[in-house]
DNA sequence: AGCATTCTGGACTATACAGTCTGGAATGTG
DNA sequence: CACATTCCAGACTGTATAGTCCAGAATGCT
């Protein structure tokens, strides 16, 4: 019946995420997208809408490759601890250019409207799902024995989702992985 | 020989700080900012330079209040753990609106382009100040036995900078007392 | 009073950019 | 082969906004 899509929708989406990430939503214009997307405004329009709903698609796609990555850190590693370890050491020592580009989501979060309730809306699951994560590993870890009862996950969860969040803003002026890991050990032994 | 000028520049910056505080840069007009500042177009641009040479003074002026205050504070409480409490305690304690335009510099630090070196020199001189303002009480409560001689003050103090902006996601993301409380209760722990 | 300077308000320019539209080439399917 | 669809390149529109310019009113100083 007709031509067939020339360009991979999920290649060119995972392309415009980059761009938005390195960027920034309002520093992205749509000749820079076109050109890492490799297709023409046509066919960003006709397949991704405008820019926000884009930008939106962008958001959805870096959570679900970001939580899923960590849903593996969590469920592989031996202990709780070590798994915040690999993640906060993971993060110490990315390189100055990922440093830079930080967190999509913590930038979207700084950069968003105070009354954009849709990116509003959808941060707010994003970190409520974190918190989950860290939360349910976290409740693990003291069935084994390995966390101290007295301790509250909730709360615990919550401080990590906040640690990870300054160590990105420190990252993104300095890239000093000396630094990131003197912070990351302080916030580590929070779990002894 | 001449007229004087009829308004106060301090009072005028001090109202420019305080939109680029709510609005950040990019998002702020020089509609609003006339408007704001209570002056015209001329005025402004006669008295502060472009839009961007405004901005740079009113983050100086933002350091110098900011600064002021944390010094204030941590000379005049009993113990660094106290001033530490106050700082976090305060801050979950702060607005709505307050948390909605979290910290000048902060927003300022993710807000900025990779390659703006006027921008970032003045943040990273800015962290350095804080830090050893941080640094210094926490050696002074080594000194006098609060804090244990094990700990490293200025890893401790990277942690606090770090917990200070990591709580200000949160807050702009959600402002929710409770749960930033929580956070601050985990983060004093560990000066124990 | 007279003058220099600052103020206001608005017109004006230049630029950047999102989004739409057009024409024609490319290509898969029947 | 024919046709529907998708592609690209680029023109075009509308809007927002930073920065400049200008005319005239206001005001302090000598």
């Amino acid at each position: 019946m007709a031509r067939t899509k020339k360009f991979d929708p999920k290649q060119a989406l995972a392309a415009a995420m980059n761009v938005f990430w390195r960027l920034g939503y309002e520093n992205t214009s749509l000749d820079v997208l076109m050109a890492e997307m490799g297709i023409a405004r046509q066919s960003l329009y006709d397949t991704f809408g405008d820019k926000r709903s884009l930008y939106l698609k962008a958001l959805a796609h870096y959570r679900d490759e970001t939580n899923t990555s960590m849903r593996r850190l969590f469920s592989s590693a031996p202990t709780v601890k070590d798994s915040f370890a690999q993640l906060l050491f993971g993060l110490s020592a990315e390189s100055r250019a990922q440093h830079a580009r930080g967190c999509l989501l913590l930038s979207a979060n700084m950069e968003r409207a105070a009354g954009d309730s849709v990116i509003t809306d959808f941060l707010r699951r994003n970190q409520a799902e974190v918190e989950s994560i860290f939360c349910d590993a976290l409740r693990r870890a003291q069935w084994s024995g390995e966390l101290s009862s007295k301790q509250d996950p909730a709360a615990l969860a919550r401080f990590f989702v906040a640690t990870i969040q300054g160590m990105r803003a420190l990252a993104r002026l300095k890239s000093d992985r000396r630094a990131l890991e003197e912070v990351a050990r302080v916030a580590l032994a929070v779990l002894d």
